[in-house]
DNA sequence: GTCTATAATCAGATAGAC
DNA sequence: GTCTATCTGATTATAGAC
């Protein structure tokens, strides 16, 4: 069966060029490549030549799954994008809901590559309006998760609505996130200690 | 009088080359326009050769004034330093120094930029260097605002160090700020609310 | 699916002239 | 202080062969 889509968009770039199909294996390999050279030498160093060398392949290869460089860099974030919602889900179904939504919020393993596609955003619109859209979903979802977690436990923090907590919970703990890379000591200290003041805010008031 | 100086460090690269003085206008110009290029079209725009032509210079002027591009962005980021420094010694002086820090900290004209530098030293261990003494400084100069504060004022929040609230205002203020680049309604909504909540939980408790 | 060939640009950096 | 000339290598993207 053929797999091979025309593109959608046809001007004077890439007016009818094959494009691979998004279930090839070669693609997802190609995406694995250029998060990792994302991770490690910054968005500037993923070019269709680092990639394709990595891959050891024709650079070619990459306008043949991906129509321009931009489109690259959306994938590579839409797929970290659903893996992020897929461990929101999990955090959800934890004995600590909120806890577990700010630790995965503070991972250090992801400080890198967010840090990326926040610099990518600030000048390709593409980009900045796919994580737009994600905000708008993840944080929407994390206010459910509050707002569950409250109601069951009888928690009320006077005028602080769902929302407003998903959102500084959310921002706080990325900012930590950044700080890891700059290894400045009391930031450290001060994550450790929020993150025990959280667990004790939102404790079962029970047991 | 000749402020040229031949570079500090000598190697394979640039052995013996001249270099333009720190006092030079030319110079200053250059990181005028790097500043005004990372903001609008980021990091990776900023080439000898794209620099010289908005500066209608040719490119070679951007080596006589910085040994490598790298040198070029640690110029520009000790100078937004010294500003955003400026900018904490007023804020120190009004009259609520807390809150005129928090927003300080969250003014969304800061924000393209220090996304940039923030992916920038992700792979630029001489900027990440910077950056982190910088972080250091500054933090340290925020508990000292935040502990003279709360002491004229006689406001304790148990537990809380001025540390740990000057490192996590700082960050989520921070997070705010590039939160504007991405227009989203809660997060707009969020800073305002948590900045009302701010200035009631810092008010002077007498008048 | 993957390649070669190619077009058209752009990059960092140096040597040395004026 | 600023330039021309130059080296060396990288980049995105297309057309078309296999």
């Amino acid at each position: 069966m053929s797999d091979v889509e025309e593109i959608a968009t046809p001007g004077s770039r890439g007016g009818g060029r094959r494009m691979g199909a998004k279930s090839s294996e070669t693609r997802t390999f190609l995406l694995d490549i250029a998060e990792t050279i994302m991770r490690e030498e910054g968005y500037a160093a993923v070019t269709s030549r680092q990639l394709a060398k990595a891959a050891q392949m024709s650079p070619q290869i990459v306008y043949y799954y991906f129509r321009t460089m931009d489109d690259l860099f959306e994938a590579v974030f839409l797929r970290l994008a659903q893996g992020i919602e897929a461990a929101l889900e999990e955090a959800a179904l934890e004995d600590e809901p909120i806890l577990a939504m700010w630790k995965l919020s503070s991972d250090p393993s992801r400080a890198t590559i967010v840090a990326e596609f926040l610099a990518l955003a600030n000048h390709r619109k593409g980009i900045a309006a796919v994580i737009s859209q994600f905000g708008v979903r993840y944080q929407a979802r994390q206010a459910q998760i509050i707002e569950a977690t409250l109601a069951e436990r009888g928690i009320d923090l006077p005028g602080w609505t769902p929302q407003h907590l998903a959102t500084v919970l959310e921002n706080l703990a990325r900012s930590f996130l950044f700080g890891t890379n700059f290894a400045i000591p009391a930031h450290l200290e001060t994550h450790a200690f929020v993150t025990d003041w959280l667990s004790q805010l939102f404790a079962r008031k029970d047991a």
